[in-house]
RNA sequence: GGAGAGAUGGCAGAGUGGUCGAAUGCGCCUGACUCGAAAUCAGGUUAUGGGGUGACUCAUACGGGGGUUCAAAUCCCUCUCUCUCCGCCA
């Protein structure tokens, strides 16, 4: 959620900034909400300072003993009246914030501006292509192999769903196993979380309101509790409700989960194969810093994902996301792309953000320096470190030989307990 | 699933209708004493929102929501969570 002072005394350059976003925002019904708001409570306050002094009146006229009968008539009418502003008060909070909850975040000054993907900027490659005449693609391999399934997994739970067998589950495990260790030897603390989460978790990093139609959602009772699109929604809302010491920042944890995805946007993209599931594996970064270190931070996160690739020698590109696809709630992200030999292309297999105070406001998340007189926001960051499945693909793919055979990684052999998958 | 007990400031823990944003202790901060430290003493120490350039001021908050009342931490309803016992279970 953005700031509604930064909104009420700049108006205009955010209005210019979320255009970029190719967010339109309507400023007079802001203007109108925010005004109507202050009135509401302005008036609703006024009474309740006036309720509070005959009160006060009315129980001293009691101490002594006196009768107190003319002030308690008087304050039937103000409470009546009170009333009736409170619940004015409350729709008008609702109308507001729920007005501002709809707002994406404004970019950060150094995103690059344009519409749409193709304004993305590359900002390095690493990694040599491998050189395949005719590659088959993972849904050949896998299948031929006998290590993934996906016709079964339709018969129980339709499509995007997959079976991974053998040493296809494996690998996958394998790749878990590999992740989780590495960030924890390089400082990430890991929490292990609910994949079941309250409406305002998913509120707190902002999938909630707009992008409710991605998500699976379920109930306890009259509850409704979602499936974690993300650990990122389940971790950034571990110390909402709380003031962090600034001593104690950056905090960094590292958590594995399956995630759920409803994905209503994006029929007819990926139908084939491991690329878009409803269910996958990740592996999660997420920071929390003050304002200051949080560009250096997105940094490091961004470069442990790659340190992870780069171990796994796959070959990849780093590209910042462009005003116009940039996600919702943030101001700066980097996408990690792996190549994909049978698409010739590289694929997201990482985004690291920096989403500034937003998922912080939403989430109220602060911290306090020491010293300091007010708490303020934290800043978050998060990326894939790394999803799990897309690497999985990009293995069969990129490590696949003329005889059929996939060489397994040098990382992940010790685990595998082999060199090669037949 | 059944029975019961709880939820108060950073922590512990008082408070059962008005003088309570809340005793007391611990912690923390500032000052005094000291060469310095400890001990001791004095003072301070929640957050959010509204108004004001500001000093400041007003409102709200005692797990969440609703109600009773002129007035609620305190009474009533409800939900959530925690703990104890029984049952069941991975």
């Amino acid at each position: 959620m953005l700031d509604a002072v930064l909104l009420r005394q700049d108006l205009e350059s955010v209005v210019t900034k979320l255009a970029h976003k190719g967010f339109n925002l309507d400023v007079e019904s802001f203007a109108r909400l925010d005004t109507e708001r202050r009135q509401i409570i302005s008036e609703a306050e006024s009474l309740k300072a006036q309720r509070n002094k005959i009160s006060e009146e009315v129980a001293q006229l009691k101490r002594s003993k006196e009768s107190a009968d003319h002030l308690i008539e008087q304050q039937h009418k103000v409470g009546g009246r009170i009333k009736a502003l409170e619940a004015g008060e409350k729709e008008a909070e609702i109308a507001f914030r729920d007005f501002l909850s709809h707002v994406p975040n404004i970019p950060h000054s150094s995103t690059p501006i344009g519409s749409d993907e193709s304004g993305n900027i590359e900002i390095k490659r690493w990694g040599n292509i491998p050189e395949i005449d005719t590659p088959e693609d993972h849904v050949e391999i896998g299948t031929r192999l006998g290590i993934i399934d996906f016709d079964r997994a339709a018969k129980i739970s339709g499509a995007r769903f997959t079976i991974l067998k053998g040493m296809g589950a494996k690998l996958e495990r394998a790749l878990i196993h590999f992740f989780l260790n590495q960030n924890i030897d390089a400082g990430w603390h890991e929490l292990l979380v609910p994949y079941l989460v309250l409406q305002n978790a998913v509120y707190g990093t902002g999938q909630l309101p707009k992008f409710e139609h991605d998500l699976f959602k379920t109930h306890r009772g009259g509850d409704p509790l979602y499936l974690i699109p993300t650990a990122e929604v389940p971790v950034t809302n571990i110390y909402r409700d709380e003031i962090l010491q600034a001593e104690s920042l950056p905090i960094r944890h590292c958590a594995f989960t399956p995630c759920f995805r409803s994905e209503a946007g994006s029929y007819g993209k990926d139908t084939k194969g491991y690329i878009r599931q409803h269910q996958f594996h990740k592996v999660e970064l997420v920071a929390f810093t003050t304002a200051e270190k949080a560009e250096a931070e997105l940094e490091y996160l961004t470069r442990q994902a790659e340190t992870l690739l780069e171990a796994l020698d796959l070959p990849y590109m780093r590209v910042e996301l462009c005003t116009g696809d940039l996600g919702f709630s943030s101001q700066k992200t980097f996408d990690l792309e792996v190549w994909l030999p049978s698409q010739k292309c590289y694929r997201e297999i990482s985004s690291c953000s920096w989403f500034g105070d937003f998922q912080a406001r939403r989430a109220n998340l602060k911290y306090k320096a020491k010293g300091a007189k007010k708490p303020e926001f934290l800043h978050t960051l998060n990326g894939s470190g790394l999803a799990v499945g897309r690497t999985l693909v990009a293995i069969l793919e990129c490590y696949q030989q003329k005889d059929g055979t996939v060489v397994v990684p040098k990382v992940l052999r010790d685990f595998m307990g082999t060199d090669i998958l037949r």
